[in-house]
DNA sequence: CAAATATACATAGAACTACTATGTATATTC
DNA sequence: GAATATACATAGTAGTTCTATGTATATTTG
């Protein structure tokens, strides 16, 4: 299957991130192994492509960020959704599905003319 | 009910603007009419917007177009699409519906633990 | 035990893209 | 005749993305 275009991934980033961490506060690597997994392979996320997103949705304080140290002594970053964010996951998941009803419409048309 | 943001809509422009034609073949400005028409004036695209797009597409041979005269007198570029962009279209068809699977099933699950 | 890999976070800047601003032009409506 | 609608077009600015690269430590493998 050949790789999803990058507008489309950029596009789907925000409500997808937001809706990982909806279902629980998250860190980095492991958001990027849960929407791998999420997506059977087809998307991965550069860590370089991540955190960047990550800091822009702090900024717009949708979610809010805590060090906390793993068993193993390791450092971690843990992103929890603020109130703020599950407003905008709502928004982004309407957006999206405006979008998709549109584009469904459309196609749905394209299978009546065939 | 808010603008949708500037990336959904560049990243659905693609399906969209070759889903309106394969309805058949278009011109521009009746293009933009129709996408407003569809989307319930959520979706407008400008001019501007429009017309690298074509070209983009014609460019990729997805699209081909032809002068006509209307009635009135007046030049129409009309476009239709190839073959190429009757496969183009399947393929965003199946780019789309694949993210948008993956987003579904986290807002299911987003649901679920509500 | 060292090398390789995995894990974990981070940012600069080049490359790319979008679309606004602006343009030309003619038909229609007021 | 002015305003608006119709019709097509492009340059360049602004904005965005994500690659490349970085630091660092834990774990696995040979």
């Amino acid at each position: 299957m050949p790789d999803l275009p990058k507008d489309l991934i950029a596009a789907s980033s925000f409500p997808m991130i937001l809706a990982v961490l909806a279902k629980g506060e998250s860190y980095g690597y492991e958001i990027i192994k849960a929407i791998k997994e999420q997506s059977n392979g087809q998307l991965e996320f550069a860590e370089g492509t991540l955190y960047p997103i990550l800091k822009k949705m702090e900024a717009h304080q949708w979610i809010a960020s805590k060090w906390y140290k793993a068993e193993n002594g390791r450092e971690r970053k843990y992103y929890k959704l603020t109130s703020l964010g599950k407003k905008q996951l709502q928004t982004e998941k309407e957006n999206w599905q405006s979008v998709n009803q549109i584009l469904q419409n459309l196609w749905q048309l394209n299978f009546n003319y065939q």
